[in-house]
DNA sequence: ATTCCAACCTCT
DNA sequence: AGAGGT
DNA sequence: GAAT
């Protein structure tokens, strides 16, 4: 409940963040601060702090915008004209075809008498020649649209249905019998529709839609259902279906972006190396009963080299859209009836069910509009080597990086939607023109395209990357309980070194222990003492209640050869979370703090009558290195949501709650619920719990094929 | 100009 | 509310 | 930053 409120100002404050920023060459600002705060100046009082002013890390936009509207118009003008005369200019991704305006090609043309005449007429002029996009992407072909209201000429309608043509829908005048969707706009009602057309009873063969699902469509590259909630036209009928009968999919590239703030660690594990063996273990976790044990198995690797999944971060961030459309629509890959799987994954782990079973009717038909999503996402098929975008790439991601270190969120996920989209191209973009053509690239990332493919090099990231400020915001941002906000208020301020925070900064109390302690929690943790840690934490609650079960969770689970933490999950079947909450809180912990395991609690919801989560700070026996310890508290029924979520990685989870939502559902660390209403962000109504206790019925509600742990890296 | 956006929990 | 965290 |  209030995640609501918090979320929308969230946003709120990510947007206005943006506003100010604006580029150009942003950085230098930052070391303007550093001039002018001399460490003398180091203020000392709190008083001097209350009036220091949050500085941003941008300053103002001095630079005027690109602007380039004028220009672009006459060049697309003159590109069109030109296309016109000669219709296949090898480098234009659009062809220009005439079409006449209401329905073409259509069987039983609804035809072209228009209704009135004389506005109608101007528009049919004005819009007889359309850019079909190519076709292969014409999703709405064949489909016949019918925009109410119909004689409005409002710029962003016009603008909307040309853009509905543009992808191969046929725009009908009039009332006709192929109409297969009602497009109503934003203000109208289902009543007005009805009064209008005169037709009580509403054809259930037409697909009644409010104005944003065309766009929609295209965004995901394919027909969404229409019965989805988000799509429902005011004052209609509401049909209990949610979208089960949902007839169609669609595609998006879409996003799942991170803002991973604190520096983003390179998970490197995964595919133990060769030799190495295996311990790659698994838990395995079947049915409603959580039988959360570990089961080693053996030696996976077969062949190490292939998948050196040593991606780095930056790398997994990106994720959403790998590989992308073009392939033949349907059963995306499950391969399930070779069981050889010769090229990759050995999913030698996966858990539970005997090889033999092989299980292959299990994956669901993604339908096409959800590939795209990082969740669903085979693996790690392609990538990093064979890449011919490989350089650029890499240097475009530097400069994700750093957005992302700044705090930029928009601009990080277009840098993301850049990357994937270059990263899906098969040959090696080398032009600006070339580069602009491609859906997700822009004026500007075009141009840096450009310049690292003539220079290997951007002059952009020599001042961004490296800077002295940028150094120093990297290592307060090290500290636990210190996010950006604050690391770039210590720099404005003129702190410039762990110790002159440690001697003059006011810190808060996990600042402090985070400043202290700076070096352990900088250290990763061996899954072998991320075992140790669990096993002792393990062990302490046994002792109470047998019956009640521990899971290492986090990159542990996801196969990791070292973890930033230690991820616990604590269930027991039948138990409440407050059941578990007061055996954790009241019993367990204490003694832990006794046996001098324990060493601070960080949030240890000791205000909150409901929390669900402990965390703090642990020592293995015969080691003084602190380590992070994360605990979650999870009633039985909520197990399946909430190895999910825990189990992440966070793209991933991101991953699967953008695909859940653009299913009308919500998927969040308790479980998955269908039905939920939202009104502009903000969630009207909760919805109903689907399933919580469940994982991989989860995911298959989801329409997203079983993943293994291992698997869930993006 | 606006949208893009995961969904929560805890502390100050 | 805004910052931090998972 | 890109697309609308
Ligand atoms: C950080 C983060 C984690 N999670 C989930 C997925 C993570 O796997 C799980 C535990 O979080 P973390 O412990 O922060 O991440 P991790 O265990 O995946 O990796 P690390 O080795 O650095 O510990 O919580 C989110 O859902 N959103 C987030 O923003
Ligand atoms: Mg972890």
């Amino acid at each position: 409940m209030s995640g609501m409120r918090s979320k929308a100002s969230f946003f709120r404050a990510l947007d206005d963040l943006d506003r100010s920023d604006d580029s150009q060459d942003d950085e230098d600002s930052l070391e303007h601060l550093l001039a002018r705060a001399k460490p003398a100046e180091i203020p000392n009082s709190t008083a001097a702090l209350s009036n220091t002013e949050r500085i941003t890390l941008t300053r103002a936009n001095t630079a005027p915008s690109p602007s380039y509207t004028d220009k672009e118009l006459q060049e697309a003008v003159a590109q069109d004209a030109h296309s016109r005369r000669r219709p296949q200019p090898s480098e234009s991704n659009l062809r220009t075809v005439k079409r006449s305006q209401t329905t073409g090609t259509m069987p039983s043309t609804t035809s072209g008498h228009k209704r009135g005449g004389g506005p109608a007429l101007k528009k049919r002029r004005t819009n007889s020649i359309i850019k079909l996009v190519p076709e292969e992407q014409q999703i709405f072909k064949d489909l016949v649209f019918f925009f109410f209201p119909n004689n409005d000429v409002s710029p962003s309608r016009r603008l909307r249905i040309q853009r509905a043509r543009e992808y191969g829908a046929h725009w009908a005048l009039d009332w006709t019998e192929n109409i297969t969707h009602v497009v109503v706009d934003k203000d109208l009602q289902y009543s007005d529709l009805i009064k209008h057309l005169n037709l009580e009873p509403f054809p259930d063969n037409v697909a009644l839609v409010n104005e944003t699902y065309p766009a929609e469509c295209i965004r995901f590259r394919s027909i969404l259902s229409p019965s989805q909630v988000r799509f429902r036209v005011e004052g209609s009928t509401t049909f209990g279906q949610t979208d089960a009968p949902t007839p169609a999919p669609a595609t998006v590239p879409a996003s799942a972006d991170s803002l991973p703030l604190k520096a983003p660690r390179k998970e490197k594990q995964q595919t133990p190396e060769l030799s190495q063996s295996p311990i790659r273990q698994v838990i395995h976790d079947s049915e409603p009963a959580p039988a959360p044990e570990v089961v080693s198995t053996p030696a996976v690797p077969e062949n190490s080299s292939e998948v050196t999944r040593q991606r780095d971060a930056l790398d997994e961030i990106i994720a959403e859209a790998k590989a992308t459309s073009l392939l033949p629509l349907d059963l995306i890959d499950s391969s399930d009836e070779e069981p050889g799987d010769s090229d990759s994954e050995s999913e030698s782990s996966d858990p539970v069910p005997s090889r033999s079973k092989q299980e292959p009717r299990g994956e669901p038909v993604v339908e096409t509009w959800a590939r795209n999503f990082a969740c669903i996402q085979k693996f790690d098929p392609n990538n990093k080597h064979d890449n011919p975008n490989n350089h650029t790439i890499e240097v475009l991601q530097q400069m994700l990086d750093y957005y992302t270190r700044t705090g930029d969120l928009w601009r990080t996920l277009a840098y993301r939607k850049g990357i994937n989209a270059l990263r899906r191209q098969t040959k090696k973009v080398t032009s600006k023109t070339e580069a602009r053509s491609i859906p997700g690239i822009g004026e500007r990332l075009a141009d840096k395209i450009e310049e690292i493919v003539l220079t290997d090099h951007l002059r952009r990231l020599d001042h961004t990357n490296e800077t002295e400020a940028d150094k120093i915001i990297q290592e307060f941002l090290g500290i636990y309980g210190c996010g950006l906000a604050q690391a770039s208020k210590w720099v404005a301020q003129g702190y410039r070194s762990l110790s002159d925070l440690r001697e003059r900064a006011p810190l808060t109390k996990n600042q402090r222990i985070g400043l202290e302690r700076y070096r352990d929690f900088a250290q990763r943790i061996p899954r072998k003492e991320v075992e140790a840690h669990g096993a002792v934490v393990r062990k302490a609650i046994q002792a109470v209640d047998k019956a009640m079960q521990v899971i290492i969770g986090g990159s542990y689970r996801r196969g990791a050869l070292d973890s930033g933490d230690i991820d616990l999950l604590i269930t027991k079947p039948d138990a409440t979370l407050e059941q578990i909450r007061s055996l954790i809180l009241d019993t367990v912990v204490p003694q832990l703090f006794q046996d001098g395991f324990l060493q601070v609690g960080l949030q240890t919801s000791r205000r909150n009558g409901d929390g669900s989560k402990w965390q703090g700070a642990s020592v293995i026996p015969g080691s003084t290195v602190w380590r992070r310890l994360d605990l979650l508290f999870v009633p039985g029924a909520e197990f399946g949501a909430a190895m999910v979520y825990f189990t992440g990685n966070d793209i991933f989870n991101r991953s699967m709650r953008l695909l859940a939502r653009k299913k009308g559902m919500c998927l969040n660390q308790r479980g998955l619920f269908t039905d939920v209403l939202r009104n502009a962000q903000v969630k009207v109504n909760p919805g109903r719990l689907v399933e919580g206790r469940d994982e991989r019925r989860i995911f298959a509600l989801l329409g997203v094929p079983w993943r293994p742990p291992e698997q869930r890296i993006c």
